[in-house]
DNA sequence: AACTAAGTTTCATTAAATGAAACCTTGGAA
DNA sequence: TTCCAAGGTTTCATTTAATGAAACTTAGTT
């Protein structure tokens, strides 16, 4: 049930869908092939396939490639039926008005952290421009905060994935460090980030548990050095985990198929 | 280089993909089997597919699909370089705050509008519940901003697979009608939504328009007739063209790979 | 415990994907 | 204009994967 890099054609088109991705640009033919493995044809007719599925829009002008419009509109979808971003809205706005400070719900993409949604006080959210995003698990507060609350052999399977890249002078660097910060993070029932991704950036997190434990996403309350520290944060422990609570008892409760909600189609 | 149903298995998983998302709640496999003309084995190995691939998430507990949150990832990616969204975000929030109405960013998705982003000057956007999001041709001020301009063939194969569904009282509920309407948005270069879609919202639309006449996208003042009339929309015309063309000359240079940015990957 | 519906696997068959090579097509350069 | 070369597209025999009827297993009843 974890990613595999090859499940037949689907999965090969998928892989040329993420190479288009991250090039981060329009591309052409050329380039893509450039930077896969497929062989020319294999590549032109998957690239055919995924234009003509709108999973990538070709501009016949420039004659270049993007990640399709589709997408966007799938994503919408899937955004909108993800339990966790649709219940917990409403209580990342009452965090992040109570608080003063920016709240991040994330949740885990194999090995990595997705954020799925993130609410500034002050300035208003750019659209896209963080819900999608990815980061890493072992030096992000979401990210810690979930791995802590995985069952061992799955979490161990994660550490073992992390790059442990330094981003700063905090960044925990080892799986041995990492681990041992785990075990605090799950006897404590929240985690901090001590500026270990980018300097005066520090958080605290909580995961969203499941009742029966398992891990559905993580909630942060982000703020700088600058604002406060990490006593003060630690203030806001409570009414996370009060919403934490809340929010996996309204996704579990939305999980179940009882209500069947027509989608809205106006704007 | 149209929708086709079928290419392939590509083509075929993300029918599943599709069905999964229509049903727009967690469903399980049996339910999408009966939603679906698709065998039994077939489904199963293409949903099987679908997970392990991350398109579709699976819920354990309820043993339930949802659309995947691969999708967030890939669609952040999409919006991200979409050059139109991208660099319209600017132009948006200036149109927003000049007119203080809400401003729509869409383009066309097949014979629907796909709204990619939108500003309102008072409230602050809910991030995807709006870009995403999929109306009608016909009725909307995009819509017709946008089938106005596209080529006689390409639009009349689109207005023969619009519903005409009559949502109101003003709705254009024939292909002849809203030829008309098109042949008069073409001579004045902009078009209304006159209660068309819902009562009491109007808006006027402009096309944007690449150097070539290719229609990219188009621009929407949308606001209520307790708040305006058509005659106080079209004084926002010149703006919007303005923009309009800005946005299309940005997209295109956009477009062209010279420069070679390296996507952001913290938050 | 017996039953039923839901989900999963098997395997011979069928269909699709593959890729080496050849073939177009487009945009420069002579 | 003509030629050339790089980028893009098609062919076709071969390989590989998808298919689905039926059989089987599992989970949830009565």
């Amino acid at each position: 049930m974890t990613r595999a890099s090859g499940d037949g054609t689907v999965g090969k088109a998928l892989q040329v869908l993420e190479e288009v991705a991250a090039l981060g640009r329009p591309v052409r033919f050329g380039e893509v092939l450039a930077a896969s493995d497929f062989p020319k044809p294999t590549l032109y007719r998957l690239i055919q396939t995924l234009s003509s599925q709108g999973m990538l829009d070709h501009d016949p002008e420039t004659n270049t490639y993007t990640p399709g419009t589709r997408l966007v509109r799938l994503a919408h979808s899937a955004w909108r039926q993800s339990s966790l971003a649709q219940v917990a809205r409403p209580h990342l706005e009452a965090l992040s008005a109570l608080t003063g400070e920016t709240i991040h719900l994330a949740k885990l993409d194999s090995a990595q952290v997705l954020y799925l949604d993130k609410c500034n006080a002050e300035q208003p959210v750019e659209m896209y421009s963080d819900a999608g995003k990815v980061g890493p698990a072992y030096c992000t507060g979401v990210g810690k905060a979930m791995l802590a609350f995985l069952p061992e052999d799955e979490a161990q399977s994660l550490i073992e994935q992390q790059s442990f890249h330094r981003f700063t002078d905090h960044t925990l660097t080892s799986a041995e460090v990492l681990t041992a910060e785990l075990t605090q993070i799950r006897a404590n029932g929240y985690g901090f980030d001590r500026e270990e991704h980018e300097p005066t950036i520090i958080c605290v997190s909580v995961p969203i548990l499941s009742q029966t434990l398992r891990v559905l996403g993580a909630l942060s309350v982000t703020s700088t050095t600058q604002r406060t520290n990490l006593a003060g944060l630690e203030q806001h422990v409570g009414d996370i985990q009060k919403s934490a609570q809340t929010i996996a008892a309204e996704a579990q409760r939305w999980s179940f198929p009882d209500q069947v909600k027509q989608q809205e189609t106006r704007i």
